[in-house]
DNA sequence: CTAACATGTGAACACCTATTCACATGTTAG
DNA sequence: CTAACATGTGAATAGGTGTTCACATGTTAG
């Protein structure tokens, strides 16, 4: 990487327009864009639960718990374990857990723009 | 049923389920999770442009750019001022900005997750 | 006023996707 | 082995949505 990033202080070339990472992101938001979907990675964020586990927690089959589970362990958010005939899901790593934490202190805090 | 909302002055360090936060944070990540919409926000987050000046940039129609600005508007995520026959565009706040930012980084950093 | 420019909007289209159902796979207990 | 449980998966359906097109609205210049 470049080790050049002097920590401009001052510098503003307009960010520059990582079209690669904006399709990384997009991905990531459509993702996290599904209210069941994101329900879903809520309920093992903290810690390793079980799909039948998540499926009743959130009053959904566990059909559906599945197949939303594949998508997100597709995109590396969340990861699987088995112990015996239960697979357990969790958060991928600490990155997605901090990164949701931060979308909600976004949210959470007081509505700073009142309106245009 | 009457519920206790009390809003606990000391709540604890799990967050609890809020369940309304989960519907803005989807809603929000659903907006940004269009590549196209992404890439609107992006060009019009540090300063106000034009809309025929962010379909020039990003070679987009008007019509199109002016059809995901107004969901954004409608979202807060944008606001527009009026000059003569252009109409900018711009982040609603600074929150909408550190947002995005905060995004950036997580995504640049790197690839943590290398579990199998 | 008209003409040209900038933006907003409605409908129609094609595509994508969330959900359900039925069934397959895999695991443990007996 | 069989039976019961837990999860994965494919197809089918219904609803949502991004994009384009045609046109309406609004603004400035002459």
């Amino acid at each position: 990487m470049h080790e050049h990033t002097h920590t401009h202080p001052a510098a503003q070339p307009i960010a520059p327009p990582p079209e690669e990472a904006i399709g990384q992101l997009a991905d990531l938001f459509h993702l996290l864009g599904d209210a069941t979907r994101l329900r879903i990675v809520l309920a093992c964020l903290t810690q390793p639960t079980a799909v039948g586990d998540i499926a009743s927690a959130l009053s959904l089959s566990s059909s559906l718990v599945s197949h939303h589970l594949r998508l997100l362990r597709a995109a590396r958010i969340v990861k699987a374990e088995r112990q015996g005939k239960q697979v357990f899901y969790a958060a991928a790593d600490a990155h997605i857990s901090s990164l949701l934490s931060t979308m909600f202190e976004h949210i959470a805090e007081p509505a700073i723009g009142m309106d245009a």
